[in-house]
DNA sequence: ATTATCTATAGATCTATAGATAATGC
DNA sequence: ATTATCTATAGATCTATAGATAATGC
């Protein structure tokens, strides 16, 4: 066969191919074979491109987070219903991607993350919030996220609520405080943020004032 | 050779050397004969005790969250207090068996997460905690506890704060504001949690005074 | 008779490289 | 000359099973 006039195979495709046969057939049917097939193409002209099956791995966990960070574009409005929504659309990317989760772990795309913290202690700078507060904020709210998405995505993705189904004689006072509440993972995750943010930046009058003048676009 | 006098082989004992060569050895490393090497046994004996290969890993999973959940013995005091160091002692254990926090993912162990959840209710409720903060508390601090554990266990193990090394011409803002704190992951830990338990449950005069007198041994 | 070990091995993968081939771009 | 594909294959693992063997406990 030979050169081809176009070339059949990138970097980038490769990781989205990658992606989308772990998201469809999970992490442990991934391998470089599995890939070219995907591809439709050979094992070794994979291996023009990466020099090992790590390479692809560590690309995809990248191109996770600059998923979940891509739609951190903070519109305008009080920063805490900005930074919640956002920090949402992080967490549904990386649950859309559920079963990639071991790779963020393993291959930590530290640059994306580092850019992210950048740019929101920016946002965060000109919105108002006291300096102090602010690595306070950002890194709490990047544990909060982390592990919601590694709660949800550990989930069984049928049930309805947080919890997997459980016999209620044997857990009377779960079955009794869980049956009154009907929240979901997403509604858990927003609860959750608000109560931190709320405490480490208390909603003062004068503060909101500066706040409401600080917007950013 | 046949049957000896006396089993070199129990399930438990099977789970706890596995767990030993994926905290010296990495997840990768380990095999069925990895883990038969370790215990001095033959590759198919091991198969006489387990069905499959993932049947060892979820019992290392199982294993890591007792360990984790084992300290949670609710002695006497305040409850926020005491709440957090049982936390911090979780995330402890789970950071200690870093390289298994996959498998924690892949097999979640749903029954000690159930016990240890029943458990915690009845003693917030005997502590006094108001029954609607109860759930809402105990889901916050379970993804704060594995956010932390999750950003902790994928960090450098040898970077003193963190974050990893970067430049601080790249990312001035973060160097700014990275370089005023010295937290390591265990402060940043509690941190977040006393600031959403007090989120959740502010400290009233009176509720203290209902939280003192209903402590539990 | 049952249980817990072993020896031996099937059979399936899987990663990675060597070397041929044909298109490209200087 | 360089680049991007292919064919062919080495070589290392790895999971799991079949069947022999010897100790145990009824």
């Amino acid at each position: 066969m030979g050169r081809p006039s176009q070339p059949l195979i990138s970097r980038d495709a490769a990781f989205r191919a990658a992606l989308t046969v772990i998201d469809r057939e999970g992490l442990e049917a991934f391998s470089v074979a599995r890939l070219a097939e995907e591809m439709n193409v050979k094992v070794p002209s994979l291996y023009h491109h990466f020099r090992h099956k790590g390479e692809i791995l560590a690309g995809v966990a990248r191109l996770i987070m600059v998923e979940a960070d891509d739609l951190k574009r903070w519109p305008r409005g009080p920063w805490k219903e900005v930074f919640e929504n956002l920090t949402v659309s992080a967490w549904r990317a990386m649950v859309r991607h559920r079963n990639a989760m071991p790779l963020i772990f393993q291959f930590p795309p530290r640059s994306v993350v580092l850019g992210s913290y950048e740019r929101n202690i920016n946002v965060l700078e000109k919105k108002g919030v006291p300096r102090h507060q602010i690595l306070r904020l950002l890194q709490g709210m990047d544990s909060i996220l982390m592990g919601a998405a590694f709660v949800a995505a550990s989930a069984d993705p049928d049930s309805t609520g947080v919890f997997p189904a459980f016999d209620p004689h044997a857990f009377p006072a779960l079955a009794a405080v869980a049956g009154a509440s009907d929240m979901n993972h997403e509604d858990l995750l927003r609860a959750t943020m608000r109560t931190f943010m709320d405490g480490v930046s208390p909603d003062l009058p004068e503060e909101n004032a500066v706040t409401a003048g600080a917007e950013v676009a």
